[in-house]
DNA sequence: ACCATTTGAGACATTAGTGTCTCATTTATT
DNA sequence: AATAAATGAGACACTAATGTCTCAAATGGT
């Protein structure tokens, strides 16, 4: 994807992407000369390295959707009870809030980067076959529906955390609830 | 905020606000050349009467909130039991869904702007305050969340008949009974 | 049909960002 | 300490968009 004739060295690799998760989260259009000057380096490195915007967004991209993947593959296990994986994907995912906001965005069609959307979709998909499985979820209800639900709820509660009016605890417990039960009752 | 010693054509001025609303909803980033494009005006006459690409934003940042909030206003009562409000809010603005949606990306900090989304704010808050009042949600439930909820459910249930899975009143049923029940029960 | 005024088209200067290149300096490795 | 390679700094060309200006043509009101 980008060297050729120079190779990287790994601190300086890390400095940009970390620059580049935190800047383009903030603001979408961040510049290149920003994400060098965040990172600590010169901004002809970066272009040693990135060839093109482009390139350096689809890079950090593939990482954030990995990162998130396998975030989720760590805490959960296929045979858990679909409403403990719910929650246990909330809980991995609402603290990367911050990093992958930016996903929603900037759309690249980088190939490796669909293929990342897909696993998080098939894996969204097979959790809320199970939650109607197991009686969470109604069945009349289209899974289009679930699956953004969930999406919005991820948002929302890293929203929550980061305003601070809710902990990590409190804001996976308030969207596992608010998905299956809605806002009426009141937790025993 | 734009003429001086030009007045504007009110065909021109609609055909300019339009095309800026329809392209900017589709991508932030357009460019005054091609919102002229669209509105089938020169470039020349953008300028004339909206200086710069921020007076443009703001200005029809300011109509498209005010263009909310008066349909808001337009189908609910405030005497209302607040469900019913709450489902006549959704019925009203999920059709505007692709109008509006900008105005999460491009936060213009214009005082005519901040103060359309105060009323809204405020029009929010009393909503759920009665909801709460009237049993419909928990007492336990921090407002902002829930705010925060209905935001959400607008957008996702616009997107759901922008994709076409759900009709206008099947998506404004559905948000109201996930924000209120949740997705466990089936509705008798 | 006339006249005032808006509009369209294009030229122009300016700015900001991208991407390339070179060369001196720093950094790792041995 | 010596060497090979990566980095930093800055110059450069290029592009795209913004905003200004001028003048001829179209438009609307009377």
């Amino acid at each position: 994807m980008s060297a050729k004739k120079h190779a990287i060295r790994p601190a300086t690799l890390e400095a940009i992407v970390e620059a580049a998760i935190r800047l383009l989260n903030a603001n979408a259009g961040a510049t290149m000369s920003e994400i060098a000057a965040q990172a600590g380096v010169g901004r002809a490195t970066l272009h040693r390295h990135f060839r093109t915007r482009d390139d350096l967004i689809s890079t950090i991209g593939v990482r954030c959707i990995e990162e998130m993947n396998a975030a989720v593959r760590a805490e959960t296990t296929v045979g858990q009870p679909a409403v403990d994986r719910l929650r246990a994907m909330f809980r991995a995912v609402i603290p990367l809030g911050d990093r992958y906001n930016f996903l929603g965005a900037d759309y690249t069609d980088d190939p490796t980067l669909s293929q990342g959307y897909g696993t998080q979709l098939r894996w969204a998909k097979t959790l809320v076959e199970d939650l109607k499985e197991q009686g969470h979820v109604a069945r009349d209800i289209p899974s289009r529906w679930v699956v953004a639900q969930i999406d919005q709820l991820v948002w929302s509660a890293w929203n929550a955390t980061a305003e601070g009016y809710l902990n990590a605890d409190e804001a996976t417990e308030l969207a596992v609830r608010t998905l299956i039960d809605g806002l009426r009752w009141e937790r025993p």
